[in-house]
DNA sequence: GTCTATAAAGCGATAGAC
DNA sequence: GTCTATCGCTTTATAGAC
């Protein structure tokens, strides 16, 4: 993929974390990207297939950016301790006030948000919740391997959503960050120790 | 407060719900409304200052539903059992596939996520949410009397931190309806067996 | 208070040169 | 591949009659 278009798409994140899907004009983001109108419209479709476009980059960069967290554990000292740990972290990762994390989540939410009414970004948004869910079920089995799948999956629900909930409230400004971070990790808590209580 | 002012607030939460804030426009809601563009522009200031009237209106009436369904079960027989039950029912009621329900939820998604980027939008959603968390709150201390203030609220707080995750999926339809009802319940089953555990 | 008609601006999208 | 210039539709907002 070229350079150019990456660096749109990068822009693009940038904008919509800053007006949203909504309030995202090709203009504005041309200037943010520092090409032409005509350059967008030459490497997207139209507006629409570069939204779809950007929703999976951000996809992307999200996962690329989980397992690079993943991954940085391995060769440290400071490796968390257990499969809870690791599943904290990661799901306190998309609850940082870093430009970022910021970035992603707010665009995420716009998407979210947008699919609502737009049928056709909805594929995309349902296939990152499926694995998403999946991912967060995998720790939690590692974490009570005696517990029914069926279990694991409905808490792996209750948690992503849950995490979504507080995240939209943190972007729009109704709940201070440190609370939402602690709501979570009670949060992760509550739900492992139902899981053990299934036995 | 006008009839015809009433009208177009009605129809301004209609629209919301079938094409988004961002997606409103002035001529679909004189339509929608049966009035003339003028006559939203002569009652409301402008598109800004209308969608920030109808946010308070939606606020309202999702108050008075509440209120109501919790009158309606004093006098008839089946009030729910108890204080749980009333609880579940409470929080139940924003996750059911009627119109009058999904365009509050939709509206009130919508504003949520608006407020994102518009700072202005913030003061009534932020109120709306604490006291919203307070009910919960009250309600969870009812079914559990022993519980400390501080862990009601913090369990409030996820609880409808959740709900509008799993509301924000349904509307997206990345999620069906009788699933996000079954996490729901098994949430607030899976948080009061918490409050109990702490005594 | 309410309407019709219209001005003014915004914005997506394309043509055509380099 | 990338730019400048521009078209043309959409949408907000106002003027002025009744």
């Amino acid at each position: 993929m070229s350079d150019r278009r990456t660096a749109i798409l990068e822009a693009a994140a940038t904008v919509i974390a800053r007006r949203g899907v909504r309030g995202l004009r090709v203009e504005e983001l041309a200037e943010e990207a520092g090409v032409s109108k005509a350059l967008i419209y030459y490497h997207f479709e139209d507006r629409t297939g570069l939204l779809r476009r950007t929703l999976a980059f951000v996809n992307n960069r999200a996962e690329r950016y989980t397992a690079e967290q993943a991954a940085a554990g391995q060769p440290a000292a400071e490796t968390p301790a257990g499969p809870l740990s690791r599943l904290e972290q990661a799901l306190l990762l998309e609850l940082q006030d870093l430009p970022h994390v910021r970035e992603n989540s707010t665009a995420w939410g716009e998407l979210r948000a947008s699919a609502v009414f737009d049928p056709e970004l909805r594929g995309e948004l349902a296939l990152a919740s499926v694995i998403w869910v999946r991912e967060v079920a995998d720790q939690l089995g590692e974490a009570r391997p005696t517990a029914p799948e069926s279990a694991l999956t409905a808490s792996a629900e209750r948690l992503t959503a849950l995490l979504e909930g507080l995240s939209a409230r943190w972007l729009s400004g109704i709940l201070p960050l440190t609370d939402a971070r602690t709501r979570m990790r009670e949060a992760i808590g509550v739900e492992v120790a139902h899981l053990a209580g299934l036995d």
